[in-house]
DNA sequence: CATGAATGAGCGTTCATTCAT
DNA sequence: AATGAATGAACGCTCATTCAT
């Protein structure tokens, strides 16, 4: 039991830096210091492992993305956690959070693939929380008035590119900087700027 | 020299639907309505299809890149066209946006690779038409005080997400809604929501 | 002692119907409702629980043999007698029967293999019967004069047949009435048809 | 082209003597001298040479069934014929008679395979010949009164049993004789043994 | 420019077999 | 007697690439 978690392991840092094609079942077995067929032993596959492998990803994300405030809090607070996650999973997980980014692109066409169907759920679920905070947020008087659904999708993507930044670790300057800078961009943006201070 | 066209055509397409390794060279060969030995008339090898391919595209960009406003216009304008000009590529150009968006991620581990210079110098590009924007937006007081990089950053982080977004049909709300949502979000943070106006 | 057989039983069925290369270890196990290992406890590989399958097969068929009628009743109830034995093994010993005739022809050019072993045995022990019949039929006067030899060989080519018409299922008349033609047959071409009487 | 028809002939002298499961890719092209990937340019992989290979040797064996004397001749020089033809084609197609009777009683269970359809479709030819010589002898009074159908299902026991022991070499005696016995064997037992001259 | 034929290298996978327990 | 885990060897097949024409 202990070489299948090794195998996933070295699966999930394999695709994740050169991709699923771009990796053969005998560089995971070597990487998990085993031999190729037993690979087959625990696994259906390549492809059935690289869904395990994906699956075991998503499911760390989903578990933190269950830990996200719900009651309790100001609504913004709920945003600032939100991106505050992403920030914090790329280190956490990184080799899990580059699987999910890195591989995905490439089989996002096939609607049947599991990575069109965990990036459907995933913003599924990040789509509802966010909409939730602008709407309470909104009706509440916390945040001004503005389009919720379109506002959603655009910090959607925010987050997103954002994750992408830092796996990617694309931009050079300091980490938090970049965070606080978001989330004093969004505050501005949401609030309209009256409240200067938060927790 | 028109079957070399039809030859990156048709690469583009599919290694932006499938994936570099997805690809195969007959398939290429097929959707261009040629036989393989040609791709190698005009090629030097399926590494060679695939740079050509993707500094066709990434030139399509710059092109564009280098038609944003200059002079003239307030900042926020400026800042307004380079999300425009993001929401307009995907439409404009499906297949070169979708060739660049597939393909790279799974390279850019790889500090040689072209995927990995092109992104340099799109970003290098991007950052600095933004980081002129944002110097020159504070300076004149059209934008409020804000932390230049870290704000650059996070734009260019917004504007990937986006492109994304699209390119993969992820959102399923209406484009336009979602450009001007985003222009607003802008707006508001960028300029501390004083003025009301935007062209 | 008992999983043995039931390891026995399983090869058998499983190469009689799809071969001997066509069957794996797992396959054997699982329909003996053991683990592969086991049939390396009880047997030294799949050559040697093939063979030992095999031979199980070819002294049953061996032990009807040797209860063919010796002494006593016509030379040509003797021939009815091997020819309604090779009719009833199929009924009494389907799979055995079944692995011998799937089995053996891939494997009759090697010299050395147990499938042209026990061929030979097998038809070394029919000639005999049946030369046998028919010397003492020709010198009794209970057959026309015929050459001996050569009508052996072709009265073991037509049991032969007629066995594989019936592990396979090829005819689609009714068992009985082909039995009965067969003996017929037989009987007006070695008797010159003059006696009609038979058993 | 012609390593085409290479490959066709080394596969079907290796299927032939060491079945299909026996033989590798590897072995057939280098039996054909060509490399194996050659095997996959010309045919769709490993089944589908085994197709053609079979497909080939069957259109040989009805070309020569189809060959078998119609009008003119005596029902009883039909069936000799049509023994004769499978003395015959022992010695003028060796390999492709070798491939049929090796390889397709492994095969034979499974409905679909060609193997069954070749096969069914080759006793159904045979049947009707042979069933139309013994209805015409009857009839005409070349023949005694005999049930006819299962007679049929007899001599093509009889036929097949005979084609596989020369195939595999079984009788050590000298062929001809064999041949004369039967022909002899079933004037005798079709005609009631009247008549003793044949041409 | 263009292609049919051919190949070297390597990949995913299977399978009989073994080892530690 | 029995098994879960593991492996060496090999197999069918694919693919980027080249050669002869």
């Amino acid at each position: 039991m202990e070489k299948r978690q090794a195998i996933i392991q070295a699966a999930t840092a394999l695709f994740g830096s050169i991709g699923f094609d771009g990796t053969t079942t005998l560089e995971i077995a070597n990487e998990a210091s085993i031999t190729e067929p037993l690979i087959y032993y625990h696994f259906k596959g390549k492809d059935d492992l690289f869904t395990h492998s994906l699956e075991l990803a998503f499911n760390e994300y989903f578990t933190r993305l269950d830990q996200l405030p719900n009651r309790s809090s100001t609504e913004f607070q709920k945003i600032t956690a939100v991106i505050d996650l992403h920030f914090q999973i790329v280190d956490d997980l990184p080799e899990q959070t580059r699987l999910i980014i890195t591989t995905c692109p490439a089989k996002l066409y096939d609607p049947n693939n599991i990575c069109r169907k965990k990036y459907s759920e995933a913003r599924k679920r990040l789509s509802k929380y966010i909409n939730g905070c602008l709407t309470r947020g909104v009706k509440k008087g916390e945040f001004i008035k503005l389009s919720i659904p379109e506002t959603t999708h655009m910090l959607l993507a925010l987050i997103n590119g954002l994750l992408r930044q830092r796996v990617f670790q694309l931009a050079d300057t300091d980490t938090d900087g970049v965070k606080d800078a978001t989330i004093e961009f969004c505050r501005r943006s949401l609030t309209g700027g009256q409240f200067g201070i938060q927790a």
